[in-house]
DNA sequence: ACGTCGGACGTCAACGTTGACGCAGAGCCG
DNA sequence: CGGCTCTGCGTCAACGTTGACGTCCGACGT
């Protein structure tokens, strides 16, 4: 366990030259073996084993990604790694990423579209095979052009329009119907939404459909989509809508701001009021009271975002836009 | 904004050398413009650099770095990015590597000693400069092993001793005397702590700390340090010692299943009993009651790790440990 | 006029690996 | 025995870049 004071801090590291030196052979056979590709023999081959076990030899890829155009590795560029929603999500792809043996850079674009175009560069120069990109508010013609330049890119909720990008989205039409059915069954009159305000309209995919399943008067506040944001925007609701019973919140992370706020008015949640929050991060059952949200499934959408994008690696025409289901997980908050 | 059908879907990359054809220079002066090495004029400069516009060249790193041997690549490895922790120091992390032009491997070790390892081996394969590692719980050889082969890593909150280890750690012991003296000095005095059982004797500094600082017949409840195992530890506390009145837990997010157990016993925060975690994750402060804590400054935690591998990579001896300090974070749970 | 120096390039090899191809010998068939 | 295929290798170049070094030319000093 102790240090060897002799060694060197930097050891070289062996190549497939020193392993075929060793064993014999040419660098050539010796790469045959590490990539099991036939065409040597079984003594051969036990050798060179032998030899790369000896020598601690690991392949190069740097060097093999030069030669093959392919890195088993991907970027993964989200807006904010500290909302609980994309950390989760970052792990489903990452462990989907590694079942397939590929590598995640990860990058945060902190919902700036210049930020993004720059990482999608950086990370194009690292030759990465392809994106998972989860894009800025306004971010328009940047991933469309670095698809273009030949990123493939998965676009994670968004539309793109190029053969190079490939959506998917989680059916999140569905699962606001369902919340708010939930809140009408449940006998909610006067609903109420807290939205993402920093979207641009053709993004504002939760909040146009909410508005096409209520009254036209139904108030929608916007603010952003972080705790302080739905707490400022509960506050507003409170002065303006005083007599609202159901808050549909645009994510859990604001959902719970607004029961905040509603603590802190003394507002009973649910007997007041009801919540719904959006995306079922992992505190949401901790609280009290526990969140009823629309769950989308982060191992899912992970898997099929990495799926996706494998497809978009290998196929030669532009793959399907895929929707991943949704569902409502009822808990004590409505 | 729309498509160009005619476009190939993977467009060559424009290279040195095409560059090199449009200016009509040598790939190698090309080279000195992008790399603002001098030796050439400011006429051609020009010329390079509007060649370089118009092919949307991009130097290849993968190229860049088999030949210099250095990648600006950093490998991260935590153990769960569902905790809200390593979320929030991921992105410390991932923040100081990119303003300093670094890219960021993520992978989760899943506090799997032997996951660990796969993991490094294969980062190491894919040559990133250097790794910053939280270990597993049981992880000891491993990370000496790929010390000595070469990796630079600087380990967190954990002890290693190689030459190519640099330890960066918080203050905990101070955060634990901090914790403490608060509690006692609000009158608490029969104390508990929920620790986190899945660690070796000495990696125990929370718990060992604590120990030396209380009654050493002072209720100890081991768990997993996660929320559940947060709500059964404070489960298990409050059937054996059903008198205590306040809580130290290993971290927040045991904290916050503590705080679910004690409301469903009817025992009222801070009141019947008080609760302190340790991290300070942004939940911490949206609960009912917000949760006091033992901060971790995140950021200067990820900075100083960054600084640190940096160190490691450019000084010959070994640097010395870094102790990041700590404060403490009174809110209404105690 | 000659030497010398420095600026502005170019040339070549190397980084570690794999793709394309070549070649010798064994085995087999007619 | 000639021709064929198959196995088990080896050779060479290429991937895109940079390090080391060479070269040419003009300026400058004496």
């Amino acid at each position: 366990m102790a240090d060897d004071p002799s060694a060197p801090k930097r050891p070289q590291k062996a190549t497939l030259h020193d392993v075929a030196d060793l064993v014999g052979v040419s660098p050539r056979t010796v790469s045959r073996v590490v990539n099991d590709e036939g065409g040597f023999s079984d003594a051969t081959r036990e050798r060179v084993l032998d030899a790369i076990a000896e020598l601690n030899y690991r392949p190069n890829l740097v060097a093999r990604s030069l030669v093959t155009s392919q890195s088993n590795t991907l970027a993964l560029i989200i807006t904010d790694i500290a909302d609980p929603f994309f950390a989760e999500l970052a792990n489903g792809i990452q462990q989907a990423a590694q079942r397939r043996g590929m590598s995640v850079f990860l990058a945060v674009s902190e919902n700036d579209a210049d930020t993004e175009s720059e990482l999608l560069g950086r990370l194009m120069s690292q030759a990465v095979d392809g994106a998972i990109l989860f894009p800025a508010s306004h971010s328009i013609d940047g991933p469309i052009h670095f698809a273009r330049l030949g990123l493939p890119i998965v676009a994670v909720d968004t539309e793109f329009d190029h053969d190079n990008i490939c959506c998917v989205r989680s059916d999140l039409e569905h699962g606001v119907a369902l919340a708010v059915d939930h809140l009408r069954t449940r006998g909610r009159r006067r609903l109420a939404m807290l939205t993402n305000g920093n979207l641009p309209p053709h993004r504002r995919r939760r909040e146009n459909h909410f508005r096409s399943l209520v009254a036209t008067d139904t108030p929608v506040v916007t603010a952003d989509p972080t705790s302080t944001g739905g707490y400022e925007a509960a506050r507003t609701l409170l002065d303006t809508h005083p007599d609202v019973d159901a808050v549909f919140a645009y994510n859990d992370v604001m959902a719970i701001g607004a029961l905040a706020a509603f603590r802190e008015a003394d507002r009973r949640v649910p007997d007041d009021i009801a919540v719904v929050g959006c995306d079922d991060i992992a505190v949401g059952t901790l609280l009290p009271p526990a969140l009823t949200t629309i769950k989308l499934d982060h191992e899912r959408l992970g898997e099929t975002a990495v799926a996706c994008l494998q497809e978009l690696l290998t196929a030669t025409t532009r793959p399907d836009p895929i929707t991943v289901p949704i569902d409502l997980v009822v808990r004590a908050s409505t």
